[in-house]
Parts: structure tokens; sequence; C-alpha cells
DNA sequence: CCTATCTAGTTTAACCTTCAAGAAGTGGGC
DNA sequence: GCCCACTTCTTGAAGGTTAAACTAGATAGG
């Protein structure tokens, strides 16, 4: 027996209409001045930040993929490619013979370096320029809501009568 | 000369973090969604939708891709895709011999029918389930604003001294 | 130990997107 | 009418993403 869907409402429809139009534009606003300035999608520059942050600028494969929220496939691919251009280099792990860690190369650092001003410049003009402090805390609260209900789930959760 | 990048607030990244993260966990989790339902992705799906929304289930090929928000290149791309399941045709633009109007055809209309209730049913769990109707207005102006903000502007815009 | 099962990561092929180039048609100025 | 610049849309190649299959190593249970 499947229910009656429950359509959107007026304001929902308008603002996933806006959601989906920001969100698309946004994000090939920000591929296109990164793959000008930088040389690589938005998605490349984010794994190379996240290894910046990161200790010893090193992260496992699966924790790198976990934190950027894609696939292992997908960051295989990605990895292969930084790699290519010498930003990233892969060491075996010690600890665990079948893991692999990616490692942010001098090079890349400097990639990143050289790069981030006019990334922080386009997000900020795309974004932060024109919220209120107010509405960039709404946003925030927002975004946490909906990424937390998006996470992909430990599959016990999807099967109550486990737990 | 380069002024000194203004960095991001802690409040700002924070948010910044949190958009990232959860537009890549919709994107991908809708994409997956409408790929095992309906056998398309996200963007097809969305085609689908603004044809079945306009007068006679028709566009211009141009008119389209503005709407959407993708490029021409890309719209072709996909409506030869959508052409071969029969889902979508070609017509003649009668009043411009360049044109091509993309229509709706009864199939792609039907699957359209049957797989919306499925796709409100994940767009209302991942957003609307969770926030409140004030969230869900501020989160409209919210885009609206970005939206307006990088939408492709006038060339002469850019040349102010031409204006 | 030994085996079954799980995890880490890669690979392949199919599909999708982008960029640059190009074919075809329009329309204003002379 | 003729040219030239512009618009519409498509194409092809290069690169990115996905899903599924696969290799290799870890781990738990007997």
């Amino acid at each position: 027996m499947t229910t009656a869907p429950r359509w959107l409402s007026e304001q929902e429809q308008r603002t996933w209409r806006a959601y989906l139009q920001a969100t698309t534009l946004l994000e090939d606003h920000l591929d296109r001045q990164l793959q000008r300035d930088a040389g690589m999608p938005h998605v490349y520059y984010g794994l190379l930040v996240q290894l910046s942050q990161a200790p010893e600028r090193r992260l496992r494969m699966t924790e790198l993929a976990r934190i950027a929220k894609i696939t292992r496939s997908r960051l295989s691919h990605a990895v292969a490619r930084l790699e290519r251009n010498g930003w990233v280099r892969r060491e075996d792990c010690p600890s665990d013979r079948r893991g692999q860690n990616a490692v942010l190369t001098d090079e890349g650092y400097a990639v990143l370096r050289q790069t981030a001003p006019g990334h922080v410049a386009t997000v900020r003009q795309a974004m932060f320029d024109r919220l209120t402090p107010e509405q960039v805390g709404q946003l925030g609260e927002i975004m946490r809501i909906m990424a937390e209900g998006l996470q992909p789930q430990d599959t016990d959760a999807d099967l109550p009568w486990l737990r």
C-alpha cells in the first residue's frame, strides 16, 4: 500500500527551486574559477585543503574519502590524477599493509598557497559578502541539520529489529 | 598590486564546511535515488520537470538550458540521451530555422508521473521534514540572494565604461 | 592454524561533463 | 543584395564519475 504523496507547498517549491539554482550556479562557478586558476576542479582542490589541515599533511584514503564525502573509487581516480600532477604522493601505511596514505607534497602545498586567496575571494563574493552575519548563522545551522540527516548510516539503523 | 586576502572567520568557515558537506551529500543522494528509481541522474530528471511545466510541454533548447542553469552543450548531450530513451523528442522551431524545441513525450510524462512521488518523498525527508517553516523561509531567501549574484551577467555589466 | 568473512583500495567500462571548434541561420548597416 | 557579426545548436575529444568486480590483507571463530 502506498500513501498519497505529500507534494511541496508553494513556499517549499520556491525554496527548492532557489536551492537547486543557487547550488548549481555556485558549484559551476567554483569549478570554473579553480579550473582556470589552479588547473583542477573544486572537489580536487578540496582534497588538497583537507590534506593540508591533517597532521603531517597526510590521511588514509578511506578517511579522506569520508571527510570529503566522496566514494573511495572516486578518490582513487582523483588521487591518481593529483599524483600525476605531483601535488599528492601515495605512501604505504606502516600499520596496515592494505592501507595507503595520501600525502600532500611541497609542490601541492605551494599550489594551495598560491590559489587560496583567489578562491576565498570567490567564495566571499558569491556567499559571505551578500549575507548578513545573521543569515550566515542561519545557513550554517540549516546545512548542519541537512548534512546530519544525510550521513551514511550504520546499516543496522535501517534494521531496527536487530538492535 | 594585490590586497591581503580576507580569510573566513570561524563562523564563516563552519558554515562553508557545512554547506559543502550538505550540498555534496544531498546531490549524491538524489542522483542515487533517481538513478535507481527513474534510470537517470538528477539533472536529467530536472529537465523533464521543466518541460512538463512549460506550455505544450516544449521549450527551445537555449531557454531550457537557461532555466536549468546548464550549458547548451551539456543540454545537447542530455537531450540526445533522453531522446534515445524515448522520453523527449526534438522538433524544428517554425519561427527560427536554427532553433530546436525539446518536447516531452507521453512516455516521458508517464515516467515523471510514476517517479515524482518517490522523488518528492526523498526531498522532503532530506530537507523539509527536518526544517521549521521559519528555516525554510530563511533558506529560500538566502538561496535567492546567492542565485541572483551568480546569474551570468550581461557582458556590459563588466565594462562600466561602456554604459 | 584454517577458513569464512570483512575491510582497504584499485580497476574497468559505461556514462556524463567540459571545452573548443564548427555548421547553419539570422539580421543590421551599407 | 551583400557582408559581417552574432546566435543557435551540435560535435568530438579529453577528462571526471559511477557501479560492480576484483586483489590483497586483516580478523574472528572454531
